[in-house]
DNA sequence: AGGACGGCGTTTTTT
DNA sequence: ACGCCGTCCT
């Protein structure tokens, strides 16, 4: 414990790091006792509360760190409350139980794993372990892959999860109309199979937390008694399972803090809960309920269009954002023909705003769902716009690092029959199907792990000399590691199993261009270790924490997401496709109908409070969708929005008739769960394409070939930003050139001429 | 054991 | 339209 106010006696006078705050923030902060809903509203200084509550418990002695849980739902969440506590009080933050809530879980399960049959080494497994287990236990079932698909099953099961239940206590409603009420079955076999492998997956970390806390009341009682006070933030993502949790954690202090806002809730489809904050009252009798509703992030006139939008939700808890800034910017309302020339005008728009000095940083572009960013990232490449996607394949889900994973795991835990089965053939060592039948075969008769399964057949002559070899000389390179493990470095170790096992070898012989990539990863991957004192910490590091290595530096334009977008920030946001059917997403509404369109436009809310300065909202009268072309109607979204706050720009020639914005001009009736067919002399910018009367779509030959470039592969070309090249691939009117100087690229054949 | 072919799905994502 | 996955064939 070192110097600062943390040592004095608690203070009488407000301390320094009050300072500052405002009035309900600094309430929040100082409600210590008792449960407390903070409902934080976007950019109120949330983990500003959250974090000054925190040091404030400490410094006013309340309670040793050790006595403190603060959970989050992300890595990032966690670290970036764990650095701002450090930077506000220093050392004294160490020992804290803060983290992600399967982080913390996983840390009492291992405490406490044989309560429920593991072992305390046991495997977290990643999706792709689960989905190639369940596809086996799918088929020793006998369940049609086609009409019930591992997917389907495994989504099942993680939503029983997610609510906390267990195979015992899956209804017959409950598992009705899928896989023919075999649902729990299948998930009862799924567990007992887990168990068997000393496995976990994501949703068993809370799970079995509640069995441990059922059927164990000493442990319970224990940590009852530890969490003196309880902190948790983006409540109104906890799904049920995490809501027992919580409740269970605080019935002994009752000094629980949950931080969220209802309005941001937009991960129903994961299991999330939002009824968990709309009843928070009611959970927690006698619960403070406070409003931060100070926005320090974005101008009124963003705060008031995103007001006026959510408010045609029902059934919220209800605020009122406001803000000292002064007016600002209206929000740009934009239609567009088609989605290319959404793209060109967002381009058009960033490098005007970067030509006046603005940096690339500070502007984002937020789609709604991930093929959208498509049209984006072409136009910028062409444009020469640096550019970043957020959310791309992770690290740890690249084939040669679940590969070399694999390994280490297995000689972490034998039992992992997953990682077993995925490295005992890679690189080839001649075992074959063949070979793998009489192995499974044997290891289901006598319950055995794979590994030990293989140490008993190789001492039959069931199977041929040569895979006989294979297998001992694999179980030996297995046991050599394994006693490895003990006498040398996680780091030496990884290096020689990778070696030994000649995995680097067969990347180092593969020709296709990929492989040295691979090669570079699984360097990554050894040196990244190092910062992890042993194999079991690496190896928790990795399940717990799937972080995305996108902090690639150098000033661009982020494309991410709406639901990537959730927590951050930036001067300037393009809202682009903004249209019926794709936003609100049409599948939301029918899966989940008024709630899914609910949750739509609060997705819309956060893409909106994102905006510090400025968003522009967009809407193509035309987007291509599964190859076809639609004719589409702006959202509903759109019309939502109060006029008093938008701006509504349009081309010369291009003029939307005022009416496309207003909620009535379209029709409420809409045929059937398709989106309904627009009359398009009614809506969308007119004037620029041949105009289409018939109120049924139909093809839109026009927009396909509207540019003949009359380009051939092998062609000579000129580009004005990337100078010569050759058409390497044709596709409609993209070209895929690689460039004397600039490396292969796909451009617009209107940006190229020929030479 | 690897490539060709056909069928299907195609919203959002963390741990 | 397109890509991915599973199957079947060579």
């Amino acid at each position: 414990m070192a110097e600062s106010e943390f040592t004095d006696a608690p203070a009488a006078a407000p301390t320094s790091y009050l300072a500052g705050l405002n009035e309900a923030q600094r309430r929040a902060v100082e409600a210590v006792e008792g449960p407390v809903l903070v409902l934080a509203g976007a950019g109120t200084g949330k983990t500003r509360v959250l974090t000054t509550r925190l040091a404030h418990i400490l410094a006013t002695r309340r309670a040793w760190p050790s006595q403190i849980l603060a959970v989050t739902f992300t890595n990032k969440a966690a670290l970036e409350m764990r650095e701002r506590l450090a930077r506000m009080i220093g050392e004294s933050a160490e020992g804290l139980w803060l983290g992600t809530f399967h982080a913390i879980a996983a840390r009492i399960l291992r405490r406490h794993a044989e309560v429920v049959g593991l072992k305390p080494n046991f495997t977290i497994l990643d999706a792709d372990d689960q989905l190639r287990l369940m596809k086996q236990l799918a088929a020793a079932a006998g369940i049609d892959e086609k009409r019930w698909p591992a997917r389907t099953l495994l989504g099942a099961i993680e939503r029983w999860k997610d609510r906390g239940l267990g195979p015992e206590k899956v209804s017959a409603e409950d598992q009705r109309g899928l896989a023919d009420g075999r649902g729990a079955g299948l998930f009862q076999a799924y567990q007992e199979r887990l168990l068997a492998l000393n496995a976990v997956d994501f949703g068993d970390l809370l799970l079995h937390n509640l069995t441990i806390f059922a059927a164990r009341a000493d442990i319970l009682a224990d940590y009852q008694q530890r969490f003196r006070y309880m902190l948790v933030d983006e409540y109104q993502d906890t799904n049920v399972a995490q809501y027992l949790w919580l409740r269970l954690l605080a019935q002994g202090h009752r000094n629980l803090c949950c931080v969220g806002d209802d309005d941001q809730s937009v991960y129903s489809w994961r299991g999330a809960e939002i009824g968990n904050i709309l009843r928070f009252e009611r959970d927690f009798p006698g619960a403070k309920i406070i409003r931060l509703e100070q926005n320090y992030r974005s101008t009124p006139h963003i705060l008031a269009a995103a007001s006026g939008l959510i408010a045609h939700n029902e059934g919220r808890l209800g605020k009122t954002l406001w803000t000292a800034h002064n007016e600002g910017e209206r929000i740009i309302l934009r239609g567009v023909w088609d989605g290319e020339e959404e793209a060109r005008w967002v381009g058009d728009e960033i490098e005007a705003r970067q030509h006046r000095g603005e940096v690339l940083a500070e502007m984002a572009i937020l789609v709604r769902a991930g093929f959208q960013t498509r049209e984006f990232e072409e136009r910028f490449l062409t444009l020469g716009l640096p550019y970043r996607v957020i959310g791309g394949p992770r690290f740890y889900e690249r084939q040669e690092i679940r590969d070399a994973l694999a390994y280490l795991r297995l000689v972490h835990q034998p039992a992992d029959d997953l990682a077993f089965e995925r490295i005992v053939n890679v690189p080839r060592r001649g075992i074959g199907e063949a070979t793998l039948q009489s192995l499974h075969a044997l290891a289901r008769v006598q319950r055995l792990p794979l590994t030990e399964a293989t140490a008993r057949l190789v001492e039959t002559d069931e199977i041929k000399p040569a895979a006989r070899k294979a297998l001992r000389d694999f179980l030996a390179a297995l046991s050599r590691w394994q006693g490895l493990a003990d006498r040398v470095l996680h780091t030496e170790l990884a290096a020689q199993i990778l070696d030994e096992s000649g995995y680097t070898a067969m990347w180092q012989a593969d020709k296709s261009p990929e492989a040295p990539g691979r090669l570079e990863n699984l360097k990554e991957l050894v040196a990244g270790m190092a910062e992890f004192d042993n194999l079991a910490g690496f190896l928790e590091h990795v399940s717990l924490v799937m972080e995305n290595t996108a902090t690639a530096g150098g000033d661009m334009v982020s494309i991410m997401t709406l639901h990537s977008a959730k927590g951050l920030e930036f001067d300037t946001v393009f809202l682009p496709g903004w249209e019926e059917g794709l936003f609100p997403n049409q599948r939301a509404m029918d899966d989940t109908g008024r709630a899914g369109l609910e949750e739509e436009r609060r997705l819309a809310y956060v893409g909106l409070t994102r905006a510090k300065r400025r968003a522009y909202v967009s809407y193509a009268a035309n987007r291509r969708m599964y190859g076809q072309w639609q004719p589409t109607l702006p959202s509903r979204f759109i019309a939502e929005l109060p006029r008093e706050h938008t701006d509504i720009v349009a081309d010369p020639g291009l003029y939307p008739r005022a009416g496309a914005f207003e909620r009535e001009e379209w029709s409420m009736a809409r045929p059937g769960p398709e989106l309904a067919r627009p009359d398009l002399t009614r809506v969308g910018p007119l004037g620029r394409r041949p105009p289409i009367i018939e109120s049924r779509p139909v093809p839109q030959r026009g927009v396909e070939v509207r540019r003949i470039g009359g380009f051939a592969k092998g062609d000579r070309i000129f580009h004005q930003k990337f100078g010569y090249g050759t058409v390497r691939a044709v596709e409609d009117n993209k070209l895929a050139i690689s460039f004397d100087k600039a490396g292969e690229k796909m451009v617009m054949d209107a940006f190229v001429e020929k030479v």
